[in-house]
RNA sequence: GAGGGUAUAGCUCAGUUGGUUAGAGCGCUUGCUUGACAUGCAAGAGGUCGGUGGUUCGAGUCCACUUAUCCUCACCA
């Protein structure tokens, strides 16, 4: 008995007990077969504090399209999942728990946060992985990691020892950025810009000799109290007798010496600069070579400090009003010019970010950037889209060495220890209990930790069980294939690639697959402030997690954003519901005793035309996945299914399935092949739906997951079938729209006389007109005299339908008459083309071939149109 | 300041190594309770592929310039 199937297709009375019947089964695992090739993605680790959002959604459905691919292509494949601590973001969701209670982060000190943050990843950290699985991701689960679990803290300890000892890693007192809120240093990737109104202040700071004064602008007036020197450049003729000289900073006070170097632009403001080491980059470069002292005048948390003077306890803004006013009155302040700038802020809070000198932990990086541009540009790692690979080589041929540690307590803690005897450093893979120079146990911990990126950057090794030697990383390393976005090339991709190359000496990853980012309807990013944002949760619930995959997959071309509204959706939903109802029709028609479908011996028209174009359907979407073209692949699916499939050769079929008997075995045996190998292509986009549907067909095997990928097979090729559909299909619509265009309704029945040169192929195609034309009789010939019948001409074939009181003859003769003005317009550029020496002997002998082709049709076209127009009268 | 993306139908976007008449979805118009599906079927209207020039037998596709728009990085006394 055939199984009966809802209507409409519910994804929500299907997804989930599809999901649960792949987890039991041990799909997902990746057994680490020696004897078979790998495939491996490791996911871009979501942080424990995320909820699903478009950008995962996409960047998962994209993976799980990739792997689900190569597992049925007979990969040993493996997709490794997990979740990054996240150090900033999740300390900073503690802290504010935290502060609903009442309780300050010291409250608890370290032993006590850290509890608190292991408690909260507990009950938090697994909901990102819960919603990656509604979206059908067939991660192998059993092998999850976290950036801060076991393996991973030690493969941290090792790169962390492994860099130091080369000195690669170093400890020193730098300008760094320093987030006032969270207190921390944060790298220079991790500053975002934001436009800001401000000024240009223009101050007189007067020489010590009484000479007059020298004129500065700042944009920062809070920096003044930590001006330590001012700076011109060395062939400036207006200050060269000034370089040495001193002046007084007004209302401070302080005196401070005129220098010469040539960061001063002779072209910029006056010339002349105020050099401020503690919180510029360049003035600290500045300080550096002309020896100026280091004043640091700021706190931690964005007040002003005890070397401010009078502005100590003001916050930076109220010291810069009061500095400003103090000018003012103390007749220092010469000008204000108003102006924008871009001021750097914090990521993660968006507050400005103050520059300022500190002793942080830093990675040297020009030794590790020269190997990662060189594997780039050998192609060892390549980018999809190429275009990348130049953002990235621009990044990292300008790099800066990268501040690593950060003042946080939920980290990777940094391995180095003090001696409060010998001031020395002890750096170690295990913790030790002695300082290593002189021996004395008064030594403690650094209390930093990492940059969560440092333990993300080992992530394709440390997931796989470096620094052991496992069977895993023997396997499954380097990996084939990461897909994410190019928002993340700096922080993450960049990073992977150089500690794998100085770890591992090898490339973590075969190709770098770049997506763009989802935006809105109106092509907004999608954001918590705009509140614009859509939750995939809500659209799965809705419309189903294949809809969306589906619409996440469409038009998705690599490295370019994409637009998600809910139409988009609708129509993906809509095609479900199509495929659901395609076989719905198909299984209504078995009968339960087939056995699982096979490649059919074909002899109909119809059936070899189907199978012809499938067998090209499946060559096209293998190359166009190979290409990382996804969204190309999908899209041919989507047409096979939909206008191929559907809408013509289901409703062919019916013909001999309402015939019954050996006919409709034939169709049945096609139908059920095509529909179940389609369902096998389509499957890694839409893995819910094919799964449910190819469960009730007749099949082979537990899942649809683990059957073989269709493969081209040659002998499905039937071009000359494909020729004589074409043929059929041209007439059928050209009937169609002369029947629509006379709004003649479909009930209406018509003879129908052709005069063709492929009198079998449409002898065979009678009842195709029949069931799709409209047609009652079906006469053949080579020609016909029907007085008053409306005729219709295509390349091949001549048509004609006696329509009686429905012929307006005044307008056949028109439409007649403006399609021959067509034709010959058209039969003018392709003489055009075939007189031209050039083109006959340039181009290929296939494309002119073509053209002779079409000039033949053309000519022929026009010869029966012309028939027609003189039978008119 | 440097680098890059995008520009194709009313809207959102595909268009693979240059090759017949440039495609899809949505929207629009017309007709259809055709026994899988109205989340459907059939037919149709709608595009000088941002502009100029070039390469080529042939350009939406390659090159140069240009306009608009977006992004990234850097700088900003």
């Amino acid at each position: 008995m055939a199984k009966e199937l809802a209507k409409q297709y519910d994804p929500k009375q299907v997804e989930d007990r599809i999901y649960q019947s792949w987890i039991e089964g041990d799909y997902f695992h990746a057994p680490c077969d020696p004897e078979r090739k790998p495939y491996t993605i490791v996911i871009p680790p979501p942080n424990i504090t995320g909820q699903l959002h478009m950008g995962h959604a996409l960047d998962n459905t994209l993976q799980d399209i990739l792997i689900r691919w190569r597992r049925m292509q007979g990969y040993d494949t493996l997709w490794l999942p997990g979740t990054d601590h996240a150090s900033i973001a999740t300390e900073a969701k503690i802290v504010d728990a935290l502060r609903a209670e009442g309780i300050q982060k010291e409250d608890l000190g370290r032993e006590g946060f850290l509890k608190r943050a292991w408690e909260w990843r507990a009950q938090y950290g697994g909901r990102i992985v819960e919603q990656l699985k509604k979206l059908g991701s067939s991660c192998d689960w059993a092998r999850e990691r976290f950036t801060l679990d076991e393996g991973c803290s030690k493969a941290v300890r090792e790169v962390f020892n492994n860099l130091y000892e080369k000195g690669l890693i170093y400890r020193g007192e730098r300008i760094i950025n320093w987030c006032p809120h969270c207190k921390t240093s944060i790298s220079d990737i991790e500053m975002e810009y934001e436009e800001k109104d401000g000024a240009f202040w223009h101050m007189a700071y007067p020489f010590t000799d009484g000479s007059g004064a020298i004129i500065v602008a700042t944009t920062r007036p809070e920096t003044i109290p930590g001006d330590t020197g001012v700076a011109v450049h060395p062939d400036d003729e207006r200050y060269k007798d000034l370089i040495g000289k001193t002046v007084r900073i007004p209302v401070i006070g302080r005196e401070i010496p005129i220098v010469a170097d040539s960061y001063a632009k002779m072209d910029k403001g006056t010339g002349a600069v105020k050099i401020t080491p503690a919180h510029d980059p360049n003035d600290f470069e500045v300080g550096l070579r002309c020896n100026l002292p280091i004043l640091n005048v700021m706190t931690d948390d964005g007040y002003m400090n005890e070397k401010a003077g009078k502005y100590a306890g003001m916050t930076l803004a109220e010291c810069r009003k009061a500095i400003v006013a103090d000018f003012e009155a103390a007749g220092a302040l010469v000008k204000i010019e108003p102006t924008k700038h871009e001021v750097g802020t914090c990521y993660r809070c968006h507050t400005s970010v103050e520059p300022r000198v500190s002793e942080q932990w830093f990675v040297k990086m020009q030794p590790l950037a020269e190997p990662a541009i060189k594997v780039v540009r050998e192609g060892k790692t390549k980018f999809i889209p190429e275009r990348f690979d130049k953002t990235y080589y621009n990044w990292m041929e300008n790099i800066r060495d990268w501040c690593i540690s950060r003042q946080l307590w939920w980290g990777h803690r940094i391995p180095a220890w003090y001696c409060a005897d010998c001031g020395k450093i002890t750096v170690s893979r295990e913790d030790p209990t002695h300082c290593a120079h002189c021996g004395s146990a008064n030594i403690e911990q650094d209390p930093d930790t990492l940059d969560t990126w440092f333990s993300s950057a080992l992530w394709p090794f440390s997931t796989l069980g470096w620094p052991d030697k496992t069977p895993e990383l023997a396997h499954y390393y380097p990996t084939s294939t990461l897909v994410t976005g190019y928002d993340i090339i700096f922080f993450w991709v960049a990073r992977m690639i150089f500690s794998a190359c100085e770890q591992m000496g090898e490339v973590p990853f075969d190709t770098v697959f770049i997506h763009g980012i989802v935006r809105d309807e109106l092509g907004r990013k999608m954001s918590k402030s705009l509140g614009n944002g859509i939750d995939p949760l809500l659209v799965i619930d809705k419309y189903g997690a294949d809809a969306l995959r589906l619409t996440l997959a469409t038009g998705n071309s690599p490295g370019n954003d994409m637009r998600f509204s809910e139409k988009k959706v609708e129509a993906s939903r809509n095609f479900a519901n199509k495929i659901w109802n395609a076989a719905r029709f198909i299984l209504m028609n078995l009968d339960g005793s087939e056995g699982a479908p096979a490649v059919p011996q074909a002899e109909a028209l119809e059936d070899k035309w189907v199978l012809s174009l499938f067998n090209k359907l499946v060559k096209e979407v293998t190359d166009n996945l190979e290409k990382f073209e996804l969204g190309i692949a999908v899209a041919k699916l989507y047409d096979f299914i939909w206008d191929i499939f559907c809408d013509w050769y289901i409703e062919l079929a019916k013909i001999r399935l309402q015939q019954g008997g050996a006919p409709a075995a034939q169709a049945k045996s096609v139908l059920v092949y095509v529909l179940s190998e389609t369902l096998k292509l389509l499957h890694p986009f839409m893995p819910f739906i094919t799964e449910e549907i190819w469960q009730t067909l007749p099949h082979e095997g537990d899942t649809i997951m683990l059957s073989p990928w269709p493969q081209y097979n040659e002998a499905l090729c039937f071009d000359e079938d494909e020729k004589h559909m074409d043929i059929i299909m041209e007439a059928i619509r050209a009937i169609r729209n002369r029947r629509a265009e006379m709004n003649v309704p479909p009930s209406r029945k018509a003879h129908v006389y052709i005069a063709t040169e492929y009198k079998d192929v449409f002898r065979t195609a009678t009842v195709f007109l029949q069931r799709l034309a409209s047609a009652a009789d079906v006469e053949i010939g080579d020609s016909f005299e029907i007085p008053g019948a409306v005729s219709i001409v295509t390349a091949h074939a001549k048509v004609y339908i006696p329509m009686g009181d429905l012929v307006d003859f005044e307008a056949e003769r028109k439409r007649l008459s403006k399609e021959k003005e067509g034709a010959e317009k058209k039969l003018a550029g392709i003489c055009a083309k075939l007189n031209n020496p050039g083109f006959l002997s340039k181009a290929p002998e296939a494309v002119v071939n073509v053209q002779r082709e079409e000039e033949k049709k053309l000519r022929e076209k026009i010869k029966m149109i012309e028939e027609s127009l003189a039978a008119l009268g």
